[in-house]
DNA sequence: ATGTCGAATAGGATTCGA
């Protein structure tokens, strides 16, 4: 099973060069953020004619997730637990049905800039209902994964000029002292556990030619739970799908399960 | 920090979010 998250800066935008992805890069499941629309506007049939299962939970104009999976689905639910007043659609679950089924968890985590302010106490707190979510997939003791764009930089190496982040709301140390909170409550790190290297990163600014002088960060991530990471394959980046027509200023990071 | 992009509103340029 080859899962990808990609965080794709609007469907609208974005439906020939993910269509193109998907026919060529073919994954099993892929996780989508920021698909920047209402459900009703997704163009679910368009997916669904190639051969994909669709779930999204949208809203107006920002955030938005879905899951895309070739495989059947079921328990589908939205939402990330802890506040009912929260209307920012940032996570979808589902446990996919493969030759071992896998709990998915597409996540959108907050920006939390400029910082410090109410974006970053909603960062902070959004962190911390990920922290009580991901204690009860750990608790269950079976194959999950929480997958997506986290606006994390885990640590310096992560960053091509990480000085320029330091006070910035992806990297400062709350936000990392947070994100290894989850982390070491049991969770594997799927890309960092394969590649040890700095130089990698799923994110490049559309602005002062960051990609062209590769000034990137990894911000998107898996993180797996123990019986999820015993079935860890592989790892990888896609990173030449920012060099592509009309990219999102995200790649797609990729997992491969033997499940 | 800012050499950009996407969406909403409004029916074109401006604002917000990233």
């Amino acid at each position: 099973m080859r899962i990808a998250t990609f965080n794709i800066n609007g469907i609208k935008a974005r439906i020939n060069a993910l269509s193109d992805w998907l026919d060529e890069s073919k994954p099993d499941v892929a996780l989508l953020q920021e698909i920047k629309s209402v459900d009703e506007n997704f163009p679910r049939e368009h997916f669904e004619d190639m051969g994909y299962i669709v779930e999204t939970h949208g809203q107006k104009g920002f955030n938005g997730v879905a899951i895309l999976s070739k495989l059947p689905l079921e328990d589908v639910t939205r939402g990330l637990p802890g506040d009912d007043s929260d209307e920012q659609a940032r996570w979808i679950e589902a446990t996919v049905m493969g030759e071992k089924a896998v709990r998915v968890c597409g996540l959108y985590l907050p920006n939390g800039n400029p910082c410090p302010g109410p974006k970053y106490d909603y960062k902070l707190a959004w962190m911390e209902r990920l922290k009580t979510r991901a204690i009860a997939l750990l608790d269950a003791e079976e194959p999950a994964l929480m997958a997506g764009d986290y606006n994390v930089i885990p640590q310096d190496e992560d960053a091509a000029h990480p000085e320029v982040w330091q006070e910035d709301a992806l990297a400062r140390p709350e936000t990392r002292a947070a994100f290894r909170e989850i982390l070491n409550l049991g969770f594997t790190e799927a890309f960092r556990v394969r590649t040890q290297a700095p130089g990698h990163y799923s994110f490049w600014d559309y602005q002062a030619g960051a990609w062209d002088r590769n000034d990137g960060i990894r911000i998107d991530h898996h993180l797996l739970t123990p019986q999820c990471a015993d079935l860890l394959k592989e790892c990888w980046i896609e990173s030449n799908v920012r060099g592509r027509e009309k990219p999102s200023d995200h790649v797609p990071v990729w997992v491969e399960l033997d499940a």
